[in-house]
DNA sequence: TCATACTTGATCGAATTAGTCAGGTATGCT
DNA sequence: AGCATACCTGACTAATTCGATCAAGTATGA
């Protein structure tokens, strides 16, 4: 299980985009120098993003691209969403077909555990923003804790009835 | 991000051996019939449990497999290290060399980011062990429990001076 | 009207994953 | 002993996904 090259090419890029004056954009072609990843794959990126509402932006000479809506308001969660389509992949979904299919999905004991791990992982990405990964000066992580107390709060994994 | 169809077969596979009665044993081929997998695949995913001390194997006629230790001295993460060699890969080391290098390393705020989301999704596993999955009357995930409060108790994202 | 820069979608090689195959070795049973 | 059963090993290959490139635009500011 790993992060993959697209998203921490496109976390990079949305935080030289978080670190820019109010006002002020970035050039595709800029951030390709800054952040070393080639123009062509910057374009797609940011493309991607500006689909997914995350950034703006601005045509023509000395155009260039913004974040969309205020750092703190944009999470790892939804740029990953943005980029990639989805955070987690669910295991019995994926092989829910064909030949080698997972075959309990009724009151499977295996099941909620992939689903409770997924939850954990969007949940821990929702929570996350753009704004607490400036440096310097980094923020400390207060809405992990947040998270965390929600997901104690519910406290346990249930086993599903094939839901 | 998702889970790997080897970790989803290997689960079914321990889910099955951790449902023998003590002493029993089952075969590698019986596993494959139960399972619907491939008995080459299954051979090589018994195999790989094997080498990390997860099952223990009886040669010859009549022989079979069955769990090295208690299924509750068992978690999922010791599981997939043994069939994938590790759970999370870390991304700011797999992209360290080379061209499209992780750029920052030192003071960095996107590192902390991913190295949370591993620890995380790995202490998350580790506290997961077998005997939770078992069908029926599914135990509740006490262990998971546990694991939170620790989380909890660190509390924020340390943001390291290249560790 | 030109240069700059964004926009779109296809394509393609590299890497990883998923699964197969061939050829063993060890053990129990008759 | 001889044979059947079943574990064991590692190389190999097909399929899929990833990472990145490419070609051919459109829109805008100077
Ligand atoms: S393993 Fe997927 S439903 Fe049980
Ligand atoms: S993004 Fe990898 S070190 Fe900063």
């Amino acid at each position: 299980m790993r992060i993959t090259s697209l998203v921490e090419c496109s976390t990079r890029i949305m935080v030289r985009l978080a670190s820019l004056q109010p006002g002020a954009t970035l050039s595709a072609e800029k951030l390709s120098d800054l952040e070393n990843v080639s123009r062509d794959y910057v374009d797609q990126i940011l493309q991607r993003l500006r689909k997914g509402g995350l950034v703006a932006s601005t045509r023509g000479a000395q155009g260039g691209y913004s974040l969309a809506k205020a750092s703190s308001a944009i999470s790892i969660g939804e740029l990953v969403r943005a980029v990639e389509g989805q955070v987690f992949e669910e295991v019995c979904e994926r092989y829910s077909s064909g030949e080698h299919e997972c075959r309990h999905m009724s009151n499977c004991g295996i099941r909620p555990v992939w689903l409770r791990l997924g939850e954990m992982i969007e949940g821990f990405l929702d929570k996350v923003t753009l704004d607490q990964l400036t440096v310097p000066e980094p923020r400390a992580f207060a809405a992990t804790m947040a998270f965390i107390k929600d997901f104690e709060k519910e406290g346990r994994i249930q086993h599903d009835k094939r839901r």
